[in-house]
DNA sequence: TCTCTATTGTAGCACTCGCTACATTCCTCT
DNA sequence: AGAGGAATGTAGCGAGTGCTACAATAGAGA
């Protein structure tokens, strides 16, 4: 009730997972131990624990935390794009995955990935979450005049990721060839 | 100079490699710490350091080991498929991978692909390797009659990886209807 | 036989890991 | 003011980490 926050906001759970969150999007999540963990955030592993019971949890909390952080910072980076054909707006959006804003969250995608694939609680979860927003608004972007933009749009975001995928193993061109190659108007 | 073998250190090394590579591909290279992956060699932590120097330089050999493992495997598990269209060829392709034998891989793939993200010593360039095999026979997979199998395949290869990267954060079914959105055929 | 070097075993160091026991402080409600 | 729960600090446990010091063995060349 009575405003004048000049003391530290006491800490919580929501108070805890930004700090941490900026922390694993800087450092990745393999080496997110406890205690630097608690270090970013301003506290102790001591506390970690105690606000969620265990690192198992608070990894799940996390990742649920950073799909939100990556709807948010999608908003900022990307502009509307409003191309006339479906290559025109796979480059522009592949431009934009290019955004500086973005690289730490391709980074810690593959961890994402990789975690997923190893059925770690809470990493499947998380990443559909970020391609299910990445989906919603890349529909949105497709041209205006596309017979089929959910369906185009799904072509584009397997096309978006398999080149996102060779490229951060030293395949850019690969995949940039390739786009070359074919005809993504509908069929 | 003697006909005697010159360099026992080597053997020792690959014959410790075999053995260290099935390890980490049935539990990953997360864990892949040095006592875990000398029992599974058969020896201690003291003699893995004696022959590799040290973790980090085991790592990179052993990655390198497994992009060997990985072409011989993929000759054991891709037969041949003289598909008559692109879009028959990605399908059987894509059977392919669901062989069980080229699971594990499946699985490690992402570890793989994380490392390099994050510019781990040995991790691209291992990645490189696995990519440019799988290119490579790709394109002796491509349709008789395509008039570029070299860039087909690597229109092939980037939705691909794509698709299986979206399904295994559970978004299978976002590629598959994606697939059914474009047209494959050569521009 | 006698070195000499390559290989291997045994212990252990200094560190981090997740987690816990215990005590103390803080805040709120009565 | 006092009670009682929430929040926090201190210290540490047992296990695991990469790596090393030191000594013992083995095997080949002189």
């Amino acid at each position: 009730m009575s405003p004048a926050p000049s003391r530290p906001e006491k800490l919580s759970r929501e108070t805890l997972l930004p700090l941490m969150a900026a922390h694993v999007l800087e450092h990745g999540l393999g080496g997110a131990s406890l205690r630097p963990l608690a270090k970013a955030a301003g506290t102790s592993d001591r506390m970690l624990v105690y606000h969620f019971g265990n690192k198992e949890t608070l990894i799940v909390e996390l990742l649920d935390h950073i799909a939100g952080v990556y709807s948010a910072t999608l908003d900022m980076a990307l502009g509307d794009i409003r191309p006339a054909s479906r290559r025109e707006c796979f480059d522009r959006v592949m431009d934009q995955a290019a955004n500086p804003a973005m690289r730490p969250f391709m980074v810690l995608w593959w961890d994402i990935v990789a975690g997923a694939a190893r059925n770690l609680p809470g990493y499947e979860v998380a990443a559909q979450k970020m391609i299910a927003r990445q989906l919603d608004w890349l529909i949105r972007q497709m041209p205006v005049d596309d017979p089929d933009p959910e369906g185009g749009a799904r072509l584009l975001l397997t096309l978006m990721e398999g080149s996102l995928m060779l490229g951060t193993v030293g395949h850019a061109k690969t995949a940039r060839d390739g786009l070359l190659a074919g005809d993504l108007s509908p069929s």
